[in-house]
DNA sequence: TCCGTACTTTACCTCAACGTCAATGTTAAT
DNA sequence: ATTAACATTGACGTTGAGGTAAAGTACGGA
């Protein structure tokens, strides 16, 4: 049998068919060090534990959220340097914070354009209906 | 005297500065079709008209109502195959309809994504206030 | 031991809409 | 004629988040 799935290592095509992602996601997130590097088999064949795993799962909802890879590499910085939560728990708030403003901002520009719009589609509508 | 700002031929630098874009951009849409090419003086430099003009703050006011260029170039395509508006308006109000509806769907996106937000938010406060 | 599949790295490609040089040419005014 | 300010084209860079291909290696089953 395989090694492929068995109970706490997992490589990086199973895994990231399970997550929804592709293998080129997860190598470039762990090159950018938005995750460790995971262990690998003598041959160079990368294997990930629960934990790696919890920690991609971390990464793939603060992206959701709609972090950046950026803000997240700055993330992962912070917690290098201070390895406590205790810096990083803020900061995370702070981004999620000025994520859900950027977000509200972005909502009014779209809504006053879509009332644009329509106004401006009236006006051709009715241009292009009259004259005839 | 310049022949910058004569009355109805202006230059590139001060066209683009009246109309808030970069001589790049008016550079671009030339060569990507979405405006005429200008008249230019024996030495080449672009002279627009107030045409000319009318026709940049169209593609402007587009590109606002969120026209891809793309899109733009296509309907560029079309008034030139066809000359006449009859065929451009449909296909522009079509264009504008779905992106009304894009809009909108992007809003409802933003709108759910700021509510996971302020929920994950909360979560990570509570984890961080509660345990000391 | 061989086969087929999965894995590895490296490196270039994609989209949108320009920004930013660089090197050179044109214009208008002094 | 010189100079300052502007213009020209072309090419490469940027941002974000990967996609895709190539060429080679590893692993597990038969």
């Amino acid at each position: 049998m395989r090694l492929k799935t068995s109970e706490d290592h997992r490589q990086i095509g199973e895994l990231s068919r399970s997550l929804g992602v592709t293998t080129r996601t997860l190598r470039l997130y762990e090159q950018m060090g938005l995750i460790g590097p995971p262990q690998r088999t003598e041959g160079g064949i990368r294997y990930y534990t629960k934990d790696d795993i919890r920690r991609i799962k971390f990464v793939l909802k603060l992206k959701e959220l709609g972090l950046s890879l950026r803000q997240m590499q700055e993330l992962a910085e912070i917690y290098h340097e201070t390895k406590m939560p205790d810096r990083i728990m803020p900061r995370l708030i702070e981004l999620l914070d000025s994520h859900t403003d950027a977000i509200h901002r972005r909502i009014g520009k779209l809504s006053s354009l879509a009332r644009d719009i329509s106004e401006y589609r009236k006006r051709i509508v009715d241009f292009y209906a009259i004259p005839r």
